[in-house]
DNA sequence: TTGACAACATACCCGGTAGTATGTTCATCA
DNA sequence: TGATGAACATACTACCGGGTATGTTGTCAA
Protein backbone atom coordinates (compact mmCIF):
# COMPACT_ATOMS: atom_id res chain seq x y z
CA UNK A 1 0.00 0.00 0.00
CA UNK A 2 3.11 2.43 0.22
CA UNK A 3 4.30 3.92 -3.10
CA UNK A 4 8.26 4.53 -2.70
CA UNK A 5 8.67 8.57 -3.68
CA UNK A 6 11.66 9.53 -3.28
CA UNK A 7 13.48 9.66 0.41
CA UNK A 8 10.02 9.72 2.07
CA UNK A 9 7.29 6.92 1.48
CA UNK A 10 4.09 8.83 0.04
CA UNK A 11 0.77 6.64 0.55
CA UNK A 12 -1.87 6.94 -2.32
CA UNK A 13 -4.16 8.63 0.06
CA UNK A 14 -1.74 11.22 0.44
CA UNK A 15 -1.20 11.40 -3.05
CA UNK A 16 -5.10 11.83 -3.99
CA UNK A 17 -4.49 14.99 -1.13
CA UNK A 18 -1.58 16.53 -2.75
CA UNK A 19 -3.33 15.80 -6.62
CA UNK A 20 -6.60 17.85 -5.50
CA UNK A 21 -4.33 20.81 -3.27
CA UNK A 22 -2.52 21.52 -6.07
CA UNK A 23 -5.79 21.68 -8.64
CA UNK A 24 -6.91 23.93 -6.34
CA UNK A 25 -4.25 26.06 -5.68
CA UNK A 26 -3.27 26.16 -8.92
CA UNK A 27 -7.31 27.59 -9.62
CA UNK A 28 -7.39 29.68 -6.98
CA UNK A 29 -4.43 30.87 -5.51
CA UNK A 30 -3.12 29.88 -2.20
CA UNK A 31 -5.24 32.00 0.17
CA UNK A 32 -8.37 31.93 -1.59
CA UNK A 33 -8.13 28.32 -1.80
CA UNK A 34 -10.08 26.55 1.70
CA UNK A 35 -8.91 23.31 3.38
CA UNK A 36 -12.60 22.72 2.55
CA UNK A 37 -12.31 23.85 -0.94
CA UNK A 38 -9.54 20.76 -1.32
CA UNK A 39 -11.77 18.52 0.30
CA UNK A 40 -14.42 18.94 -1.59
CA UNK A 41 -12.72 18.78 -4.90
CA UNK A 42 -11.90 15.04 -2.68
CA UNK A 43 -15.39 14.56 -2.18
CA UNK A 44 -14.41 14.47 1.58
CA UNK A 45 -14.18 16.54 4.41
CA UNK A 46 -11.55 18.94 6.45
CA UNK A 47 -11.18 15.78 9.20
CA UNK A 48 -9.11 14.00 6.22
CA UNK A 49 -6.83 16.29 5.32
CA UNK A 50 -6.21 17.66 8.92
CA UNK A 51 -5.51 14.02 9.40
CA UNK A 52 -2.20 13.89 7.22
CA UNK A 53 -1.45 17.45 7.42
CA UNK A 54 -0.85 20.37 10.60
CA UNK A 55 -1.73 23.18 8.53
CA UNK A 56 -3.02 25.03 5.02
CA UNK A 57 0.41 26.26 4.68
CA UNK A 58 1.52 22.65 5.54
CA UNK A 59 0.02 21.12 3.04
CA UNK A 60 1.08 23.80 0.25
CA UNK A 61 4.99 23.42 1.42
CA UNK A 62 4.50 19.44 0.64
CA UNK A 63 2.60 20.12 -2.93
CA UNK A 64 5.60 22.48 -3.59
CA UNK A 65 8.15 19.79 -1.99
CA UNK A 66 5.98 16.92 -4.48
CA UNK A 67 6.70 20.01 -7.62
CA UNK A 68 10.47 20.23 -7.28
CA UNK A 69 10.86 16.64 -6.63
CA UNK A 70 9.63 16.19 -10.21
CA UNK A 71 11.43 18.57 -11.34
CA UNK A 72 14.75 16.86 -10.60
CA UNK A 73 13.95 13.39 -11.30
CA UNK A 74 12.76 14.89 -14.78
CA UNK A 75 16.44 16.76 -15.43
CA UNK A 76 18.46 13.96 -13.71
CA UNK A 77 19.79 11.66 -16.50
CA UNK A 78 20.24 14.56 -18.71
CA UNK A 79 22.79 16.63 -15.81
CA UNK A 80 25.79 14.72 -16.38
CA UNK A 81 25.62 14.06 -19.71
CA UNK A 82 29.03 14.33 -21.50
CA UNK A 83 27.92 16.42 -24.53
CA UNK A 84 29.02 20.19 -24.61
CA UNK A 85 27.05 22.72 -22.37
CA UNK A 86 25.00 24.33 -24.89
CA UNK A 87 23.17 20.92 -25.54
CA UNK A 88 22.60 19.43 -22.49
CA UNK A 89 21.20 22.86 -21.46
CA UNK A 90 18.84 22.58 -24.81
CA UNK A 91 17.67 19.03 -23.68
CA UNK A 92 17.37 19.86 -19.95
CA UNK A 93 14.88 23.08 -20.98
CA UNK A 94 13.04 21.04 -23.36
CA UNK A 95 11.58 18.42 -20.36
CA UNK A 96 11.44 21.25 -18.54
CA UNK A 97 8.91 22.87 -20.32
CA UNK A 98 7.58 19.51 -20.83
CA UNK A 99 7.04 19.51 -16.78
CA UNK A 100 5.44 22.27 -17.37
CA UNK A 101 2.60 22.07 -19.24
CA UNK A 102 2.28 18.32 -17.90
CA UNK A 103 2.20 18.89 -14.26
CA UNK A 104 1.11 22.18 -14.05
CA UNK A 105 -1.01 22.23 -11.32
CA UNK A 106 1.95 21.21 -8.98
CA UNK A 107 4.34 24.13 -10.74
CA UNK A 108 2.11 27.02 -10.36
CA UNK A 109 2.47 26.06 -6.58
CA UNK A 110 5.82 26.27 -6.94
CA UNK A 111 5.46 29.57 -8.38
CA UNK A 112 3.27 30.50 -5.62
CA UNK A 113 5.56 29.57 -3.56
CA UNK A 114 8.33 31.41 -4.48
CA UNK A 115 6.53 34.47 -4.79
CA UNK A 116 5.19 34.11 -1.24
CA UNK A 117 8.85 34.22 0.30
CA UNK A 118 10.05 37.31 -2.29
CA UNK A 119 7.23 39.02 -1.18
CA UNK A 120 7.74 38.06 2.01
CA UNK A 121 4.52 37.15 3.05
CA UNK A 122 5.24 34.30 5.59
CA UNK A 123 4.92 33.95 9.01
CA UNK A 124 8.41 33.00 10.70
CA UNK A 125 7.50 29.37 11.19
CA UNK A 126 6.75 29.03 7.78
CA UNK A 127 10.18 30.79 6.79
CA UNK A 128 11.88 28.63 8.45
CA UNK A 129 9.84 25.42 6.38
CA UNK A 130 9.83 27.10 3.31
CA UNK A 131 13.50 27.72 3.47
CA UNK A 132 14.15 24.31 2.57
CA UNK A 133 11.98 24.17 -0.34
CA UNK A 134 13.06 27.87 -1.79
CA UNK A 135 16.68 26.57 -1.45
CA UNK A 136 15.87 23.79 -3.31
CA UNK A 137 13.86 25.93 -6.06
CA UNK A 138 17.44 27.98 -6.11
CA UNK A 139 19.92 25.03 -6.52
CA UNK A 140 17.55 23.69 -9.22
CA UNK A 141 17.54 26.98 -10.91
CA UNK A 142 21.17 27.37 -10.27
CA UNK A 143 21.71 24.27 -12.66
CA UNK A 144 20.70 25.87 -15.58
CA UNK A 145 22.61 29.43 -15.09
CA UNK A 146 26.02 27.53 -14.71
CA UNK A 147 25.15 26.15 -17.86
CA UNK A 148 24.65 29.28 -19.60
CA UNK A 149 27.82 30.22 -17.79
CA UNK A 150 29.46 27.70 -19.06
CA UNK A 151 28.16 27.57 -22.64
CA UNK A 152 28.93 30.99 -23.22
CA UNK A 153 32.65 30.43 -22.19
CA UNK A 154 32.61 27.64 -24.90
CA UNK A 155 31.39 30.51 -27.45
CA UNK A 156 27.97 28.57 -28.02
CA UNK A 157 26.00 31.17 -26.72
CA UNK A 158 26.21 35.37 -26.12
CA UNK A 159 24.41 37.15 -23.72
CA UNK A 160 24.58 40.37 -21.46
CA UNK A 161 23.96 40.13 -17.71
CA UNK A 162 24.19 36.00 -16.47
CA UNK A 163 21.77 36.70 -13.82
CA UNK A 164 18.99 38.98 -15.85
CA UNK A 165 19.35 36.46 -18.59
CA UNK A 166 18.67 33.51 -16.70
CA UNK A 167 15.57 35.19 -14.94
CA UNK A 168 14.06 36.21 -18.90
CA UNK A 169 15.20 32.98 -20.20
CA UNK A 170 13.65 31.09 -16.66
CA UNK A 171 10.40 32.75 -17.24
CA UNK A 172 9.86 32.19 -20.81
CA UNK A 173 10.46 28.42 -20.01
CA UNK A 174 8.14 28.43 -17.47
CA UNK A 175 5.59 30.60 -19.13
CA UNK A 176 2.92 27.72 -20.12
CA UNK A 177 2.34 27.56 -16.68
CA UNK A 178 0.28 30.65 -17.09
CA UNK A 179 -0.97 30.42 -20.97
CA UNK A 180 -1.12 26.73 -21.84
CA UNK A 181 -4.30 25.40 -21.50
CA UNK A 182 -5.29 21.44 -21.99
CA UNK A 183 -6.84 21.17 -25.38
CA UNK A 184 -9.05 17.96 -25.74
CA UNK A 185 -7.45 15.01 -27.34
CA UNK A 186 -3.71 16.90 -26.71
CA UNK A 187 -1.64 14.07 -28.24
CA UNK A 188 2.03 14.26 -26.57
CA UNK A 189 3.31 14.97 -30.04
CA UNK A 190 1.18 18.19 -30.10
CA UNK A 191 2.93 19.24 -26.71
CA UNK A 192 6.39 18.53 -27.37
CA UNK A 193 6.00 20.71 -30.41
CA UNK A 194 5.25 23.64 -28.17
CA UNK A 195 8.42 23.10 -26.19
CA UNK A 196 10.35 22.82 -28.75
CA UNK A 197 8.94 25.88 -30.21
CA UNK A 198 9.39 27.57 -26.62
CA UNK A 199 13.13 26.19 -26.51
CA UNK A 200 13.46 27.55 -29.95
CA UNK A 201 12.80 31.43 -28.74
CA UNK A 202 15.05 30.62 -26.24
CA UNK A 203 17.93 29.85 -27.67
CA UNK A 204 17.87 32.28 -29.82
CA UNK A 205 17.48 35.28 -27.04
CA UNK A 206 20.54 33.54 -25.55
CA UNK A 207 22.75 34.23 -28.98
CA UNK A 208 23.08 30.83 -30.03
CA UNK A 209 25.11 30.21 -32.71
CA UNK A 210 23.45 27.35 -34.36
CA UNK A 211 19.56 26.43 -35.35
CA UNK A 212 17.49 23.39 -34.44
CA UNK A 213 18.13 20.11 -36.18
CA UNK B 1 -8.21 70.32 -7.41
CA UNK B 2 -9.12 68.21 -10.21
CA UNK B 3 -6.69 66.27 -12.25
CA UNK B 4 -7.75 65.41 -15.33
CA UNK B 5 -6.52 62.18 -15.93
CA UNK B 6 -7.72 60.14 -19.07
CA UNK B 7 -11.67 60.41 -19.94
CA UNK B 8 -12.25 61.06 -16.45
CA UNK B 9 -11.08 62.69 -13.34
CA UNK B 10 -9.50 61.49 -10.69
CA UNK B 11 -8.97 63.64 -7.57
CA UNK B 12 -6.22 63.57 -5.62
CA UNK B 13 -7.51 61.73 -2.75
CA UNK B 14 -8.63 58.71 -4.86
CA UNK B 15 -5.10 59.11 -6.40
CA UNK B 16 -3.85 57.97 -2.95
CA UNK B 17 -5.71 55.44 -2.31
CA UNK B 18 -5.39 54.02 -5.71
CA UNK B 19 -1.82 54.05 -4.72
CA UNK B 20 -1.54 52.96 -1.37
CA UNK B 21 -4.04 49.84 -2.98
CA UNK B 22 -1.03 48.81 -5.96
CA UNK B 23 1.02 48.73 -3.09
CA UNK B 24 -0.80 46.03 -0.81
CA UNK B 25 -1.90 44.56 -3.97
CA UNK B 26 1.71 43.80 -5.65
CA UNK B 27 2.68 43.15 -1.92
CA UNK B 28 0.26 40.34 -0.61
CA UNK B 29 -2.00 39.72 -3.71
CA UNK B 30 -5.71 40.34 -4.12
CA UNK B 31 -7.36 37.94 -1.58
CA UNK B 32 -4.49 38.35 1.30
CA UNK B 33 -4.99 42.12 1.17
CA UNK B 34 -7.77 43.53 3.54
CA UNK B 35 -9.56 46.63 3.13
CA UNK B 36 -7.54 47.74 6.53
CA UNK B 37 -4.33 47.05 5.09
CA UNK B 38 -4.77 49.58 2.53
CA UNK B 39 -6.42 51.49 4.93
CA UNK B 40 -3.60 51.80 7.68
CA UNK B 41 -0.87 52.12 4.63
CA UNK B 42 -2.91 55.48 4.37
CA UNK B 43 -3.18 55.85 7.66
CA UNK B 44 -6.67 55.95 7.58
CA UNK B 45 -9.91 54.07 8.00
CA UNK B 46 -12.26 52.12 6.06
CA UNK B 47 -14.73 54.84 6.09
CA UNK B 48 -12.32 56.81 3.55
CA UNK B 49 -11.98 53.78 1.16
CA UNK B 50 -16.03 52.72 0.68
CA UNK B 51 -16.70 56.23 0.40
CA UNK B 52 -14.76 56.31 -2.99
CA UNK B 53 -15.37 52.72 -3.73
CA UNK B 54 -18.53 50.40 -3.25
CA UNK B 55 -16.68 47.20 -3.02
CA UNK B 56 -13.18 45.41 -2.92
CA UNK B 57 -13.24 44.32 -6.01
CA UNK B 58 -14.23 47.95 -7.36
CA UNK B 59 -11.37 49.27 -5.80
CA UNK B 60 -8.89 46.55 -7.72
CA UNK B 61 -10.61 46.88 -10.93
CA UNK B 62 -9.92 51.10 -10.83
CA UNK B 63 -6.51 50.12 -9.55
CA UNK B 64 -6.19 48.07 -13.27
CA UNK B 65 -7.73 50.53 -14.81
CA UNK B 66 -5.14 53.52 -14.06
CA UNK B 67 -3.01 50.44 -15.21
CA UNK B 68 -3.77 50.20 -18.27
CA UNK B 69 -4.25 53.89 -18.90
CA UNK B 70 -0.73 54.48 -18.44
CA UNK B 71 0.44 51.88 -20.34
CA UNK B 72 -1.81 53.23 -23.34
CA UNK B 73 -0.44 56.37 -22.58
CA UNK B 74 3.33 55.22 -23.03
CA UNK B 75 2.99 53.70 -26.28
CA UNK B 76 0.23 56.37 -27.69
CA UNK B 77 3.44 58.41 -29.20
CA UNK B 78 5.07 55.67 -31.06
CA UNK B 79 1.91 53.43 -32.62
CA UNK B 80 1.45 55.52 -35.53
CA UNK B 81 5.30 56.93 -36.45
CA UNK B 82 6.01 56.15 -39.71
CA UNK B 83 9.14 53.73 -39.17
CA UNK B 84 9.34 50.12 -39.55
CA UNK B 85 7.02 47.37 -37.79
CA UNK B 86 10.25 46.32 -36.56
CA UNK B 87 11.68 50.02 -35.36
CA UNK B 88 8.17 50.41 -34.10
CA UNK B 89 8.03 46.96 -31.90
CA UNK B 90 11.09 47.69 -30.36
CA UNK B 91 10.78 51.35 -29.12
CA UNK B 92 7.18 50.04 -28.03
CA UNK B 93 8.81 47.29 -26.23
CA UNK B 94 11.39 49.10 -24.73
CA UNK B 95 9.06 51.71 -23.36
CA UNK B 96 6.39 48.81 -21.77
CA UNK B 97 9.38 47.43 -19.89
CA UNK B 98 10.25 50.48 -18.54
CA UNK B 99 6.57 51.14 -17.38
CA UNK B 100 6.75 47.42 -15.41
CA UNK B 101 9.74 48.67 -13.69
CA UNK B 102 8.90 51.92 -12.87
CA UNK B 103 5.22 51.42 -12.42
CA UNK B 104 5.24 48.36 -11.05
CA UNK B 105 2.74 48.12 -7.97
CA UNK B 106 -0.30 48.65 -10.98
CA UNK B 107 1.62 46.15 -13.44
CA UNK B 108 1.17 43.72 -10.86
CA UNK B 109 -2.69 44.39 -10.16
CA UNK B 110 -3.05 44.11 -14.01
CA UNK B 111 -1.36 40.90 -14.00
CA UNK B 112 -3.31 39.18 -10.94
CA UNK B 113 -6.60 40.93 -12.82
CA UNK B 114 -5.60 38.95 -15.86
CA UNK B 115 -5.42 35.75 -13.89
CA UNK B 116 -8.13 36.06 -12.13
CA UNK B 117 -10.05 36.52 -15.56
CA UNK B 118 -8.22 33.60 -16.72
CA UNK B 119 -9.40 31.42 -13.66
CA UNK B 120 -12.52 32.53 -13.52
CA UNK B 121 -12.23 32.87 -9.84
CA UNK B 122 -14.80 36.08 -10.80
CA UNK B 123 -18.25 36.78 -9.67
CA UNK B 124 -20.80 37.16 -12.31
CA UNK B 125 -21.45 40.63 -11.29
CA UNK B 126 -17.53 41.17 -11.55
CA UNK B 127 -16.98 39.16 -14.82
CA UNK B 128 -19.06 42.33 -16.36
CA UNK B 129 -16.74 45.30 -14.73
CA UNK B 130 -13.82 43.00 -15.53
CA UNK B 131 -14.84 42.41 -19.36
CA UNK B 132 -14.01 45.84 -20.14
CA UNK B 133 -10.60 45.99 -18.36
CA UNK B 134 -9.72 42.51 -20.20
CA UNK B 135 -10.69 43.94 -23.17
CA UNK B 136 -8.36 46.46 -23.28
CA UNK B 137 -5.96 44.58 -22.05
CA UNK B 138 -6.52 41.91 -24.99
CA UNK B 139 -6.39 44.93 -27.42
CA UNK B 140 -3.31 46.49 -25.95
CA UNK B 141 -1.66 42.78 -26.39
CA UNK B 142 -2.57 42.78 -29.89
CA UNK B 143 -1.19 45.92 -30.35
CA UNK B 144 2.01 44.45 -30.60
CA UNK B 145 0.99 41.01 -32.12
CA UNK B 146 0.23 42.85 -34.61
CA UNK B 147 3.18 44.76 -35.50
CA UNK B 148 5.18 40.83 -35.20
CA UNK B 149 2.84 39.77 -37.45
CA UNK B 150 3.93 43.19 -39.73
CA UNK B 151 7.76 42.72 -38.98
CA UNK B 152 7.63 39.08 -40.11
CA UNK B 153 5.88 39.80 -43.33
CA UNK B 154 8.78 42.63 -43.61
CA UNK B 155 11.36 39.88 -43.39
CA UNK B 156 12.62 41.84 -40.26
CA UNK B 157 11.96 38.86 -37.76
CA UNK B 158 11.37 35.20 -38.24
CA UNK B 159 9.13 32.39 -35.68
CA UNK B 160 7.06 29.67 -35.44
CA UNK B 161 3.67 30.61 -34.21
CA UNK B 162 2.35 33.96 -33.84
CA UNK B 163 0.19 33.68 -30.71
CA UNK B 164 2.94 31.58 -28.73
CA UNK B 165 5.45 33.77 -30.30
CA UNK B 166 3.71 36.64 -28.62
CA UNK B 167 2.57 35.46 -25.28
CA UNK B 168 6.75 34.38 -24.73
CA UNK B 169 7.77 37.75 -25.83
CA UNK B 170 4.70 39.30 -23.52
CA UNK B 171 5.34 37.51 -20.58
CA UNK B 172 9.44 38.28 -21.55
CA UNK B 173 8.81 42.02 -21.32
CA UNK B 174 6.48 42.22 -18.46
CA UNK B 175 9.25 39.80 -16.15
CA UNK B 176 10.33 42.60 -14.47
CA UNK B 177 7.22 42.80 -12.22
CA UNK B 178 8.29 39.39 -10.43
CA UNK B 179 11.95 39.92 -10.79
CA UNK B 180 12.65 43.42 -10.43
CA UNK B 181 13.34 44.97 -7.15
CA UNK B 182 14.31 48.94 -6.87
CA UNK B 183 17.74 49.50 -5.45
CA UNK B 184 18.52 52.46 -3.67
CA UNK B 185 20.05 55.21 -5.40
CA UNK B 186 19.18 53.28 -9.01
CA UNK B 187 19.36 55.74 -12.01
CA UNK B 188 16.99 56.53 -14.90
CA UNK B 189 19.82 54.88 -16.72
CA UNK B 190 20.54 52.05 -14.94
CA UNK B 191 16.61 51.61 -15.42
CA UNK B 192 17.38 51.87 -19.04
CA UNK B 193 20.16 49.27 -19.00
CA UNK B 194 18.29 46.86 -17.96
CA UNK B 195 15.06 47.60 -20.25
CA UNK B 196 17.84 47.41 -23.06
CA UNK B 197 18.99 44.08 -22.22
CA UNK B 198 15.57 42.42 -21.99
CA UNK B 199 14.26 44.41 -25.41
CA UNK B 200 17.36 42.98 -27.08
CA UNK B 201 17.10 38.98 -25.19
CA UNK B 202 13.20 39.29 -26.74
CA UNK B 203 14.70 40.42 -30.23
CA UNK B 204 16.93 37.68 -30.65
CA UNK B 205 14.33 35.63 -29.75
CA UNK B 206 12.18 36.88 -32.32
CA UNK B 207 14.96 36.05 -34.73
CA UNK B 208 15.59 39.76 -36.03
CA UNK B 209 17.88 39.86 -38.50
CA UNK B 210 20.21 43.39 -36.89
CA UNK B 211 21.98 43.52 -33.58
CA UNK B 212 21.18 46.67 -31.72
CA UNK B 213 22.66 50.28 -32.51
C1' DT C 1 -12.76 -11.64 20.57
C1' DT C 2 -11.14 -7.65 21.94
C1' DG C 3 -8.72 -3.65 22.24
C1' DA C 4 -5.87 -0.51 20.14
C1' DC C 5 -4.92 2.40 16.60
C1' DA C 6 -5.24 4.43 11.88
C1' DA C 7 -8.23 6.95 9.00
C1' DC C 8 -11.35 9.43 8.59
C1' DA C 9 -16.29 12.32 9.63
C1' DT C 10 -18.94 15.61 12.60
C1' DA C 11 -19.57 19.39 15.41
C1' DC C 12 -17.87 23.29 17.27
C1' DC C 13 -15.01 27.60 18.36
C1' DC C 14 -13.14 31.96 17.27
C1' DG C 15 -10.53 35.44 14.94
C1' DG C 16 -10.44 38.11 10.89
C1' DT C 17 -12.67 40.59 7.19
C1' DA C 18 -16.16 42.57 3.83
C1' DG C 19 -19.66 45.44 4.15
C1' DT C 20 -23.05 48.74 6.68
C1' DA C 21 -25.10 52.14 9.61
C1' DT C 22 -24.28 56.01 11.97
C1' DG C 23 -21.73 59.85 13.83
C1' DT C 24 -18.59 64.09 13.10
C1' DT C 25 -16.24 67.89 10.85
C1' DC C 26 -15.52 71.31 7.64
C1' DA C 27 -16.32 73.96 3.51
C1' DT C 28 -19.46 76.15 0.50
C1' DC C 29 -23.34 78.64 -0.94
C1' DA C 30 -27.90 80.55 -0.72
C1' DT D 1 -25.55 82.37 9.25
C1' DG D 2 -27.33 78.30 8.89
C1' DA D 3 -28.21 74.53 6.20
C1' DT D 4 -26.54 71.16 3.25
C1' DG D 5 -23.60 67.77 1.70
C1' DA D 6 -18.92 65.93 0.82
C1' DA D 7 -15.37 63.51 3.11
C1' DC D 8 -14.21 61.11 6.14
C1' DA D 9 -14.06 58.27 11.24
C1' DT D 10 -16.34 55.07 14.52
C1' DA D 11 -18.99 51.28 15.83
C1' DC D 12 -21.23 47.35 14.60
C1' DT D 13 -22.90 42.99 12.15
C1' DA D 14 -22.64 38.73 9.69
C1' DC D 15 -20.13 35.31 7.79
C1' DC D 16 -16.42 32.66 6.29
C1' DG D 17 -12.57 29.83 7.09
C1' DG D 18 -8.53 27.87 9.88
C1' DG D 19 -8.04 25.07 13.44
C1' DT D 20 -9.61 21.75 17.27
C1' DA D 21 -12.08 18.44 19.99
C1' DT D 22 -14.57 14.53 19.71
C1' DG D 23 -17.14 10.75 17.63
C1' DT D 24 -17.31 6.63 14.31
C1' DT D 25 -15.70 2.73 11.55
C1' DG D 26 -12.75 -0.67 9.80
C1' DT D 27 -8.50 -3.39 10.39
C1' DC D 28 -5.05 -6.11 12.46
C1' DA D 29 -2.42 -8.24 15.95
C1' DA D 30 -2.20 -10.82 20.21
Amino acid sequence: MALGVGEHMLDSSRADILEAAAHCFMERGYSATSIDDVARRLGATKGRIYHHYSSKSDLFADVFRFGMEMNYKAIEPLRHSREKAVERWRKMAFVHVVQMITKRQFQRVVWEGVEMHLRGATTPEQRTVFADLIGSRARYSDVFRDLLAEARDDGDMAFGNLGITNQLVFITLNSPIFWYSPRAGETEGYIREIARQIVSFAMHGLGMKEGNP
